[in-house]
DNA sequence: ACAATTAAAACATCTGATGTTTCGATATCC
DNA sequence: GGATATCGAAACATCAGATGTTTTAATTGT
């Protein structure tokens, strides 16, 4: 059960979700485990009422959570329908925490890394150039804390929190809504990959180089370390997952 | 008012949206413009109601879209606050459509300029590579429309829609997500390059150049007609609006 | 001054009533 | 028989009001 991790990463644990929040997550599972037709109709209002044990105004404000994330669709008179999968917003970070909930597909795992792969040397490049000395400290610290990780947990943590704040550094507020996108495909990754651990061994180094093309200030270099990075565990991925094809040429 | 040339974009009009919908948008658009003091309480759901003239709970549930969006943050017994901006979901279609009803600051659209950037190439590469038959149909068709476009909307509809095509001809669902970028920054940078109609014919020779790399399936010609197409519109930015600086390095 | 109590403000949930839209079944007309 | 018109059930939309919980701040007592 990766989505509780997802959360964690996502600093929104400890407070318990009122009972709307629940009930959306609940149904957002259900989607987008597939367990309902593409454009099928869900249960009426009445129906998910009794179902959830909840009041109407409880179902409704679920059902508009939904509809927020692209997964629903409610006409009136009619009902609400499962919009098709190409309408999701797949960016969002419920959508992307309830993917954690079922077997990882190879062909999603792909997209996710091919994003990563065209995102992330870019930030890294962007970091190394604008970059404040606070913004490197915490860089520092993730990777400090992935070299002293004790168990594959807390490097996983580490490893997603180095990634974000190479995100971060590079000071362009739309690319911080992407950090769903890495978090999700490396825990995906976690999943195939790290059965044996001692392959961790591997990235760190790749992730030292990062850091110190950005402490150095030198763009060009921490791109392509991160690239390389990047390929490192896109190889693994190819090797570890069957049905995981080579991406096109991203970012050659 | 180009945020209903936006909602255009995006399939959304036609439909009447319900009140909780209107009041939403009418809300979201004022937090965007930056109406209230970031972390700010706004008014009780009472006051908001009679504000607006609906009930209590339609006023709650355009207040959980906005939560959704990441907009606002409601604490029972406190308030509801204003989320800095950071914690919004910038790449939401609607927040990104709010921003257009106000005056584009350099910096932002500089950022959306960069994504894109980082985005656009790697989308056509792909697209090149693996795109269905009636993909490179639809670019055509886009293509064609802007070869014949009678008036400067038309114009900048039938490029939003040739870049969209380019992206859905990725075949990486994620990637569809970001389309709203492209609308946005194609929006505002009109407001601020095309003063002058007749620029637009420079970039038609370069938008052909995209289609004629991806029919003849080569996927680093249509990557770097695709970085040159930006390059220009970005240095077309750069002459034509104060504040707006040179990105570092994006796709070089 | 400090701590405990209390009261008010604000969100959360439930309930039930009424309006509107959609869709299909039935009836009607030619 | 087939097209059309009408009607009614189903489902969402909105409203109104009641009750519970949490938070915050004022009050009170020592």
């Amino acid at each position: 059960m990766n989505e509780l991790l997802y959360y964690d990463l996502k600093e929104a644990a400890g407070v318990t979700p009122g009972l709307a929040t629940q009930v959306s997550r609940e149904l957002g599972r259900r989607i987008v485990a597939g367990s309902f037709p593409e454009g099928g109709l869900i249960d009426d209002e009445n129906k998910l009422c009794n179902r959830f044990g909840v009041s109407k105004s409880v179902v409704r404000e679920a059902i508009k959570l939904l509809v927020g994330k692209g997964l629903l669709e409610v006409r009136r008179g009619s009902g609400t329908r499962v919009r098709r999968r190409a309408s999701w917003n797949l960016l969002d970070d419920d959508v992307l925490a309830w993917h954690q909930g079922i077997e990882p597909k190879p062909e999603f795992l792909r997209q996710l890394m091919d994003v990563r792969q065209m995102v992330e040397p870019n930030a890294a490049g962007w970091a190394a150039a604008t970059a404040t000395a606070a913004q490197i400290e915490e860089i520092r610290n993730a990777q400090k804390d992935m070299e002293g990780a004790a168990s594959i947990q807390d490097f996983v943590v580490a490893d997603a929190l180095f990634h974000r704040s190479v995100l971060r550094a590079a000071n362009n507020e739309l690319l911080i809504a992407l950090e769903g996108v890495i978090f999700s495909a490396l825990l995906s990754s976690i999943k195939v990959t790290n059965r044996d651990p001692r392959e961790n061994e591997r990235s760190l180094p790749l992730h030292r180089q990062v850091l110190k093309a950005i402490e150095a200030r030198d763009s060009a270099a921490a791109t392509s370390a991160m690239r390389e990075h990047l390929a490192d565990t896109h190889e693994r991925l190819s090797d570890g997952l069957p049905g995981y094809e080579a991406s096109s040429g991203a970012g050659e």
